[in-house]
DNA sequence: ACTTAAATTGACCACCCGGTCATTATAAAA
DNA sequence: TTTTATAATGACCGGGTGGTCAATTTAAGT
């Protein structure tokens, strides 16, 4: 197979590890124009000269690193969508909130270019890589709102296109600023069960009062 | 008064608006980083000692623009909300995506500063200017979300805090993806009032079985 | 041990940045 | 008109950038 990697791939594991981590954290700590390629070498220890012989150049090396912390995330949205098939559509959401906190906490890094990517994203190829992250986020939210369709638990005939829209936004904002929040040092303010309902409520229910009686 | 933009403000309005024009075109396109003080220059037609002389640092610069981009969107936000005090819950909703996207028809540069700023923004201050906005929403949102309470056309029991959360997130989220869309050229697969109908749906009703029965 | 091939290095390049300041052009005061 | 104060200019500075490549070190082949 004739990969366009295969300059880096060839490396000794150890090697890679330490190019792919000061990557992420300068990928991580700023956007893609002011990161800069010699703090990477520095920090991986190695000559500026190896970098672009693996790399050939900035744009490929971010390439190599956003879709790997895409891929991340996917396999953990796809973990969390398998083990929650046969949970009725609150706890879903429930659990896929708890899992993206999960994944912040444990990645916190990978979270950062994440968010970069579908907020900020001034990153080459934007487009094309914001209207990929839609496709997914449809396919993943779509799924799971169909599935909550199919039994009854949401109405059949909700616009899909905008729910698995207004999802996303809320799901992705309330993790953004959990991450923030925890970055700054004050996520205790945050009672995720409390939001997880909140979100919950506001999809099944909605917000007006329950006993309003409906024209007609 | 010792203003510290007396420099700049006892210039000749024509030279002002130049200086001005060029910087939101600058600091629409490129984020604050990448942004050139060189680039403001030209497109300003003076020179460069001229420039900072007037604004002492590209900071100082940034701040003049940003708080004047973010005062246009206040002062939008304001009318919006004063003339339609008497609506209910949903026209009032209505009204504000409608006014929204006005304004980005027409300040389509301050449209992309703002979104910058929220969403972005490894701008200069980011955090405090985060958290004003965030002050900024939930005092604007809430007096709605408030109003709409008061008249019973909301759940008195909701939790405030969630529930302009929601809506900031759903309402900045698709003006920007609109905002966007238009500038890529497909806006017209916008259908602005299938959108707010589906906004204030999920917002007052959900998007559960409307006939499911409710326990208890 | 000697030769050859491949991998690694870092000095170097052209370019751009924010910011400065001696010099020049302009306007006001005399 | 001449002098003085003020405003505008752009060459210049130190520093950082992505990227290159001749020179050197390391490894492989014989």
């Amino acid at each position: 197979m004739i990969s366009s990697m295969n300059k880096f791939e060839q490396l000794p594991t150890e090697k890679q590890s330490r190019i792919v981590n000061a990557s992420i954290s300068e990928f991580a700590e700023r956007d893609y124009e002011t990161a800069s390629m010699n703090t990477v070498v520095n920090q991986a220890g190695i000559s500026k000269g190896s970098l672009f012989n693996y790399f050939k150049t900035k744009r490929v090396l971010y390439d190599h690193i956003y879709k790997l912390a895409l891929g991340e995330v996917k396999s953990y949205l796809r973990k969390v969508r398998d083990e929650t098939v046969n949970l009725p559509f609150e706890k879903r959401l429930s659990k896929i909130v708890d899992s993206g906190v999960e994944f912040i906490a444990e990645h916190p890094r990978l979270a950062k270019i994440y968010f970069r990517l579908i907020y900020s994203a001034d990153s080459p190829n934007r487009q094309k890589i914001v209207s990929e992250l839609q496709k997914l986020s449809n396919d993943y939210l779509g799924e799971i709102i169909q599935d909550a369709m199919d039994r009854n638990e949401l109405n059949s005939n909700l616009n899909k296109r905008h729910a698995v829209f207004f999802m996303d936004s809320i799901l992705n904002q309330f993790l953004k600023n959990y991450h923030e929040a925890k970055s700054y040092g004050n996520a205790d303010q945050f009672n995720r069960d409390e939001w997880v309902m909140g979100i919950t409520t506001l999809f099944t229910k909605g917000f007006s009062k329950t006993t309003k009686a409906r024209r007609h």
